[in-house]
DNA sequence: GACCAGATTGTCT
DNA sequence: GACAATCTGGTCA
């Protein structure tokens, strides 16, 4: 690593905040296979009890259980009955809001990406949140992980994230009218214009 | 490029 | 039993 581990801090202020200024933040995962890592191009915020798309909306579950505890933890959930997703829960314990990483531009480990995902171009390895799962070796082992220690963290490269846009959230059938995902205008990793 | 259906299973009603 | 914070590969243009 070299750069400094975002701490508990960073994930205790409103989501949309913590969503934005991800962008350009690094993930990195040391795996037993390899260390990967990518910059953080593309995120989501789920708003808690008042967002129904988020799904801790509908209450404290045992899958909704660690977007109800601390900030700066891992939420992995499976769906679709195949695929993963990341998310780094925000706000104290009780209030279940956090921000869904939906791209990475590889940095670190991309052969190894390559390994896992089977894909030839660079831009298919990270660029949506399921897929981005599968390159950086996240499953639900990963659900509930301290984001601030290895094996599993976000840290500050001093990376410039560029122009920021925010746009409607991708693939959720209520809710569509917020502008709560923002991404790297411009970038080729982002999954959908 | 746009649009569409199929894959496949955990989670909640 | 219905549905899901998705991806892939097909068709048509």
């Amino acid at each position: 690593m070299n750069g400094k581990i975002l701490p508990h801090k960073f994930y205790l202020r409103p989501t949309l905040d913590v969503a934005r200024e991800l962008l350009g933040k690094v993930l990195v995962h040391e795996a037993a296979e390899g260390e990967t890592a990518g910059i953080i191009v593309e995120t989501e915020a789920y708003m808690g009890a008042d967002d129904p798309a988020c799904h801790s909306a509908r209450g404290l579950t045992p899958r909704t259980e660690v977007m109800f505890g601390p900030a700066g933890h891992a939420y992995v959930y499976f769906t679709y009955g195949m695929h993963y997703c990341f998310n780094a829960v925000t706000q104290p314990r009780g209030v279940a809001e956090a921000a869904l990483i939906r791209a990475l531009e590889p940095l670190d480990g991309a052969e190894l990406m390559h390994k896992r995902r089977d894909r030839s171009r660079l831009t298919d390895l990270t660029s949506g949140p399921a897929k981005l799962c599968v390159a950086m070796g996240i499953d639900k082992a990963c659900n509930g992980l301290d984001l601030t220690r290895p094996p599993l963290y976000i840290e500050d490269r001093e990376i410039e994230p560029g122009e920021i846009v925010w746009r409607p959230r991708i693939g959720i059938r209520v809710a569509t009218e917020h502008l709560w995902r923002c991404y790297i205008k411009g970038n080729p990793f982002v999954s959908k214009k």
